[in-house]
DNA sequence: CGTCACTTTGAACATCTTCAAAGCACGTGG
DNA sequence: CCACGTGCTTTGAAGATGTTCAAAGTGACG
């Protein structure tokens, strides 16, 4: 419900940064919305169907894309066939910014971003984004802290990926989507449809999509919750936390 | 010997910046001699031995560490006991930056440092840093880009670990290493002592010792190397870089 | 209504971990 | 200089966890 209501604003035309959902979340509230106005000037509204590639790995980078609604995941080449999934980026998240911290030759995208579900992304391109940069100098302070909160994150995914088995990576990634994603229910449960399919949920956990049906279904029968279709339904949150460490 | 050499001359007193066996690397070598006299003089020298914690998660960060000598590992705690170790530090590399760039409450370290072999670490403390970068901006600049290729590196190593088998992941382990430690032999072959125990490499692959040892003997049988005490002699490195990759 | 991708289930298999025990290596203190 | 202890290394055997392959069921969409 939360979700679609969202999504019908974000639809509202013309898409303006000081209407966006999202205008309080993450770097751009540092800017007043006369600041705002000039980054307004000089994005590009895209529309990605669900599934679509938004930039790839080893293409050049055309710029940074502001997610006003929908889900992204950037990933990586496998070296054998296929990608793994890195990360989840969330509406009012930026996208691509560190191509641009980056001092590399040229400017090479170093992963790929791919839409989960139907988004609405703003873009911006090179010339804007270092004119924006040089102009208002905290900006680019606050996705240098970005970066330096995805590499804590990273690193914890690398220590969970190492450490712990699927099971409790799932109830991880559970826990986490349901911040976002979930609708309360009566007592200590909530109701969520994660905005991706259950294979995109494999591959965030670095697993195959048999492996998650099994451990869905175990966890299903120790009563941790219960799904239909991609809806899950959990009676007792607290229950799923105490899954989130191995015992 | 190369390697000893560089110990000996790294502990030739007093150890200037200027004289550092490091000096052309890294972040600091963008700045002139006469700038880095002013490193010079606010900076403390330390020795570490092997196996002593240098900073260590969730505790207030001193400041950052420049590795004049020796080998550090990045660790972070496991949700059971002990520690995943995340990624090396070689000399001339700076350590716990990233707490600097972060703009969180307060400076806590975001992970912990060890000293895989004695070491020596010359320490610049916050107030110092601070002066530094507002005196020297393209340093922070630099810092910033040396975070953005750590998250590429990051990403690299969780594909790595989501996707290939120890086997493969012990032989790109060994390859990052002969580039910097190893010693060339006549033909195509090489001959390396890392410098730190079967064990610690066993913890940077995210593996048991067992299976190490085991990994170990394997590659040995095939002809890829063979190893005696921490020695490894390896007679064709195009065959142990063809184990790089899953087959 | 048919297609295609996603989901589910089963069975066999590969990889890695765990536990136990013995051997080795290095440094410390006598 | 030797004896001893501690932590690292090696080996074996059993078991857990996750993968692979195959096949059937499901659902969305043109």
């Amino acid at each position: 419900m939360e979700h679609s209501k969202r999504l019908i604003r974000s639809l509202e035309y013309p898409p303006q940064c000081l209407n966006c959902p999202t205008r309080d979340v993450a770097e751009w509230s540092i800017l007043t919305d006369r600041e705002m106005e000039q980054v307004e000037s000089c994005k590009t509204v895209y529309n990605y169907q669900r599934g679509k590639l938004i930039f790839e790995q080893n293409q050049p980078c055309t710029g940074i894309f502001c997610i006003r609604a929908g889900t992204v995941v950037i990933s990586k080449p496998h070296s054998g066939k296929g990608n793994i999934y890195i990360r989840l980026v969330h509406a009012g998240q930026t996208l691509g910014y560190r191509n641009l911290l980056h001092g590399r030759q040229g400017m090479i995208c170093s992963n790929s971003a791919k839409a989960l579900t139907a988004s609405v992304m703003c873009h911006l391109d090179l010339t804007a984004i270092s004119t924006l940069f040089s102009q208002f100098p905290r900006l680019e302070g606050k996705f240098q802290e970005h970066m330096a909160e995805d590499l804590d994150s990273m690193e914890e995914s690398m220590v969970g990926l190492a450490s712990i088995p699927v099971r409790n990576r799932l109830a991880r990634l559970l826990v986490s989507l349901m911040d976002r994603y979930a609708t309360p229910e009566e007592g200590n449960g909530a109701v969520m449809t994660p905005p991706m399919t259950w294979r995109d949920m494999s591959e965030l956990l670095c697993t195959r999509p048999e492996t998650l049906t099994r451990t869905l279904h175990a966890m299903e029968t120790d009563g941790i919750f219960h799904h239909k279709g991609h809806t899950i339904t959990i009676d007792d949150l607290e229950r799923l936390r105490h899954e989130t460490i191995p015992h």
